[in-house]
DNA sequence: CTCCATGCAAACACTTTGCAATCCG
DNA sequence: CGGATTGCAAAGTGTTTGCATGGAG
């Protein structure tokens, strides 16, 4: 897993140096797994721990992160940028299941997509590396209430 | 299909007032199909027909378009809000399949992925009932040069 | 004639940048 | 020590808002 050690190790390789800054963004970000934390509240939750950071130096560190692939964006559309710890043994990214109920966010572990990326690369010469996949409905509580209505 | 009759009608069915400028911004969402044209390029566009058109005005304009189903907002992640017209027909929204060595982006039509909202209503009781999918991946002729290289 | 809609400019919200001070290696 | 990194504040960017004027119904 992405422990210190690894962490500190990970920036050395690609020619980053390591600072508490950096370590702290990160720590923020996996403590809040499944969060969808935007680049403010990281900003908010880092300051707890460490008072001094500047709003720049968060931005700056989500978007190294990002470049050596530790965390990656996902935009809800909802004017903030969004941040996920990265699992390199995720092939593809999971799926969202947007609520529109309540708005709760879940996600969805299974690849479902592999056979559709075999049918746009047959019907499309297109060459599926990635998809983005958000699903908007309802979610099991918010159904029970609109049956109950 | 959506001519000027309709679109006036449309709008003064939902109580809203039609005016040159909503029809202009309207006609360039219309004409440019496809494009995906940003609010700004919106504008541009806009104003080679109408000057005197504000910025504010068309702004005002996509959402009330938004608002009444006519167009419809997609976010390709680059910062810009983007507007394509809406098809009544289409039950579900379009595919995107966005080249990542050109940056071309391509619209597939088919609706693929009804077997996967069955299978996440059977496994996460998730009624789906919209959903945006962005395939990231290579274009037919960018997998050439790739092959070429 | 009555509001809704417009145009303008100022205000916003999130993010980026410039620069001197600081810290990692 | 030297260059990468930081914090601060100022500048950007796309978008929204307030308000007086203008126009649709």
């Amino acid at each position: 897993m992405n422990n210190e050690k690894d962490f500190s190790k990970i920036l050395k390789e690609k020619g980053y140096k390591f600072t508490n800054q950096r370590q702290f963004v990160y720590d923020v970000v996996m403590e809040n797994e499944g969060k969808h934390l935007n680049s403010q509240e990281i900003y908010e939750l880092v300051r707890e721990k460490y008072p001094e950071i500047g709003v720049a130096t968060v931005y700056r560190t989500l978007a190294l992160l990002e470049e050596v692939g530790m965390i990656y964006g996902v935009d809800f559309e909802d004017g903030y940028r969004r941040y996920e710890i990265s699992k390199e043994d995720e092939e593809h990214r999971h799926h969202h299941l947007i609520c529109l109920g309540c708005g709760t966010i879940r996600e969805v572990e299974e690849d479902l997509l592999g056979s559709i990326e075999e049918i746009i690369f047959k019907n499309h010469n297109f060459k599926v590396k990635n998809h983005r996949v958000k699903f908007y409905g309802y979610c099991d509580k918010c159904l029970v209430k609109k049956f109950e209505l």
